[in-house]
DNA sequence: TTGTATGCGTTATCAT
DNA sequence: ATGATAACGCATACAA
């Protein structure tokens, strides 16, 4: 038997609001075409081309015309709670109001993730973590994401226990830029190792054979994979890569004088690389002080910096080093993130930062042997 | 009698995809509180509370502490499908990216539309009109606002046609930025006639009585506005609004020459008013040909813009004008989506604009009485 | 080749 | 004061 269609109040709904028109569901869809509402849903979504369902052209195209003429768009929370996916990828800034200092990192990213996302068939949704006040419910902030197939968390201030609580529940989610996650969580990030190393490397391919990393004083895992690129590309270039080859300096705009540059050359380094950080203080510091100390920059001594160069110091020459491929990291999150909504598993995953020659670096001032420090 | 429960193929539905845990539902929150769904429902909307409907305190307790104790966090999509709402305000920028960089014109507008969605208990969900791929099904981009409550609209590129037929369709929709709208799109807008009228009242105040207006010669309904207000103001003041009170140039740059300007000083000119337009090419050409003239801008003639300077002109001295609140129009877009969607009218608000004093206006060189060009 | 009957998770109405 | 239960709009297994 058929539902008691009419006749009878409806439960569940309010009086629809006066005066506020409904859009075209499926159903009248249907009844202009002459068919049924399942048929109409295979032919809007496509499935039966797709997967050789047969419908026949005529019915496809009786659909389609009614459809358009009633201007027929998809309701997205009907298709999300049906099939579980509604073609959406959510990206989720932990950017308090949007800030104004991590802007300028995100932006480059999300250019990668909106042509990605493309790519893949998906239209983006943007959350904030800034709006506190509505849906509330027991969710907090990340009861929205679900409104998307999954979702991309940005920036490290995302709450732990908010997003071991969406991996617990299996809910897709990448996070970009940081790799101690917690077990289960997908996450791409560069690839400061081997791009550190590179860097050593092409120092060494130029003749240097002391070569100094200037770095800050904190763990953080961007500070602690550059020094391990940096040490290990002087051992692959057979350099003495002991304790001495690091410089950590608490506050590197008092530690690092003229002198003690001049100094570090008197002992034969005549390469020096800086770690990038948020200030470029390494950087910074380490430009003033060869300045300071007279030092011609790829005459005398070489310089490096392992990153990009500060947004006001774009006018300068390029140092060499390697920039990270925004663009590509958010394009491989997307990637991964597709992947993940699939069933795929939650891997890591690297991607390789782009070497940049620069105009710092050239041969050491003149040829001599190593001077070995032990 | 009850659906035939189990012992039935689940039809609708493939099968969960292994591996993927299902988070926790209101149903699985009721059988551990052991009360039934519907409570549970209404105990976590808050909606017993609000309509005092009776719900014993011992039976709240006992829903929240399940619901907490299960993580229970609510499906977005299932909410606004069951209730037509899910305090979710969409905003929708028809720009290539998300407009999350400060530099973008959007991000001071977007700071207000975050404070008061959260003043107003909604939260915000960011859509971009580039992306392409994705559900495409007939729905267009727009299709994707649907997930929300209601919808702003950024920007002069929204598809007029897609756009009416959300309205036609009544969705809540609210275009922030133009005035030229199709019948029942709700609007707000800064009012530029009354701040222009404003600034001329100013030099009028300060004792000029020849003032030239030096506008683009396209026919934005920006300009227009800005072109009525300063005729108001001369007509409020009693000068001369005569058509030579106001130079339409095809190209400043050229038009605008230091010989020109001071043609227009020899005939009485005290003051000259710019538009504001993207390039600001009229104010930049009109100081250009001032300083060219070895006119003193504060002392021999005093200048204003209708607008804001442009951001690379941020550090010279704040010429007299007005700025447009842009928080403030944001602020009021989310206030008048909200009446919308709690079923209000679709009306246009004007948002007054801020007197901005600045350091290009003084009073006229000497004491004249005025010389009418008739 | 197409129609029928559920069901997704939630809200809201009615009967208890 | 609480429990059944019908939608919301769409997707899909299965029958026809």
């Amino acid at each position: 038997m058929a539902k008691e269609a009419a006749g009878r109040a409806r439960p569940g709904r309010a009086p629809a609001p006066a005066g506020r028109r409904a859009r075209p569901r499926q159903a009248e869809v249907a009844r202009l075409a002459g068919v049924s509402q399942a048929t109409v849903s295979l032919v809007l979504s496509g499935r039966d081309l797709a997967t050789g369902r047969p419908i026949s052209a005529e019915t496809r195209a009786k659909v389609l015309d009614a459809a358009h003429s009633l201007g027929y768009v998809p309701d997205p929370a009907a298709s999300r709670l049906a099939a579980a996916r509604n073609n959406l990828l959510g990206v989720f800034s932990f950017t308090a109001t949007f800030p104004t200092d991590v802007r300028h990192s995100y932006y480059p990213f999300l250019v990668g993730v909106e042509q990605e996302a493309a790519a893949q068939g998906y239209d983006l949704v943007l959350f904030t973590g800034s709006s506190t006040g509505g849906a509330g419910a027991g969710g907090g902030a990340l009861s929205r994401v679900r409104l998307a197939d999954g979702c991309l968390f940005l920036g490290r201030h995302a709450p732990a226990d908010e997003l071991r609580r969406l991996v617990a529940d299996d809910f897709p989610v990448v996070h970009v830029g940081r790799r101690d996650e917690p077990e289960g969580l997908a996450w791409v990030g560069a690839d400061y190792v081997s791009a550190s190393r590179e860097v050593v490397a092409a120092l060494a391919g130029l003749g240097h054979r002391r070569v100094l990393l200037v770095r800050e004083d904190d763990d953080a895992p961007a500070s602690t994979d550059r020094e391990r690129g940096f040490l290990d590309g002087l051992a692959d270039s057979g350099l003495p890569a002991g304790s001495d080859a690091v410089y950590r300096s608490g506050d590197p705009r008092h530690d690092l004088t003229a002198e003690r540059v001049r100094a570090w050359v008197a002992e034969g380094v005549t390469a020096f690389v800086a770690e990038e950080t948020d200030t470029g203080a390494a950087w910074r510091a380490l430009r003033a002080a060869v300045d300071a100390a007279g030092l011609d920059c790829p005459g005398e001594v070489s310089l490096a910096l392992l990153g990009s160069p500060p947004a006001d110091l774009a006018d300068e020459p390029a140092p060499m080093g390697f920039d990270i491929p925004r663009p590509a990291l958010g394009a491989e999150a997307v990637r991964l993130l597709a992947s993940r909504i699939a069933g795929g598993p939650a891997e890591g995953t690297l991607v390789a930062c782009a070497f940049r020659p620069g105009a710092t670096a050239g041969p050491p001032p003149s040829p001599r042997t190593p001077h070995p420090s032990s």
